[in-house]
DNA sequence: GAGTATGCTACAGAATGTGTAGCGTCAACG
DNA sequence: CGTTGACGCTACACATTCTGTAGCATACTC
């Protein structure tokens, strides 16, 4: 089934769009390939590699996946975020200095 | 391995911080426990059925990394967020209007 | 037409997640 | 004391998902 705000996540009768949203971001590399993707347009081969030479196999599919829910599109510059999913990923952007700063937390 | 900033994240032989994160939070079910906790301390039971009566197998996997990760922690009320794992949650907050907005447009 | 790049698929083996049953502990009830 | 009920949590067989490698079909360049 298409993952869709409506149709039910995984483990939740609900389509709640947080909680489609959650069940599609919770598999490995989605939120990886968004975060990669956030300077811009890249090939799916230079995507790739900048994900560590995840296999296409899997790749293909978070970006099939991405595309249905209109935060990821292709165009003849490669794969780029749509605006909504600019939105999405300035809002992970944040995450990266929280995490720096978790880290020195963490690590004591 | 215990998954911590410092040590490496599957896929990244960097131990920066944020690929950490995105490595324990690209897991299925992390998102939701840490949402599931924004409204304070729950016991294991009560989270589990919070979150669609996950196996408690992995559901107890889950805490586990998040209490190494010092954003969860427990108590005899329950589980619940820490200080970083509540700052961590409001982050998300934010997300579930994104989500609403998002879904509109989706399913247009 | 050989070389190189593209997006993408096939497939076997490995890792991860799921569902159910139930253990050991404790506190309350009678 | 013996039962009942709730707690955190584990065991284990089964299912799904992910990984890694090989390679196809297309297109453009020399």
């Amino acid at each position: 089934m298409v993952k869709k705000p409506g149709n039910p996540a995984r483990g939740s009768s609900t389509g709640r769009p947080l909680m489609v949203l959650l069940d599609v971001l919770g598999q490995r590399w989605t939120l990886r390939v968004l975060w990669e993707l956030r300077n811009g347009r890249v090939t799916f081969r230079a995507l790739r590699s900048l994900c560590d030479e995840v296999s296409p196999t899997l790749l293909n599919a978070r970006l099939k996946t991405l595309r249905d829910l209109a935060l990821v599109d292709l165009d003849d510059e490669g794969y780029g975020l749509t605006p909504k999913g600019a939105d999405l990923a300035r809002q992970f952007a944040k995450l990266d200095r929280w995490a720096e700063d978790w880290a020195k937390d963490v690590l004591r």
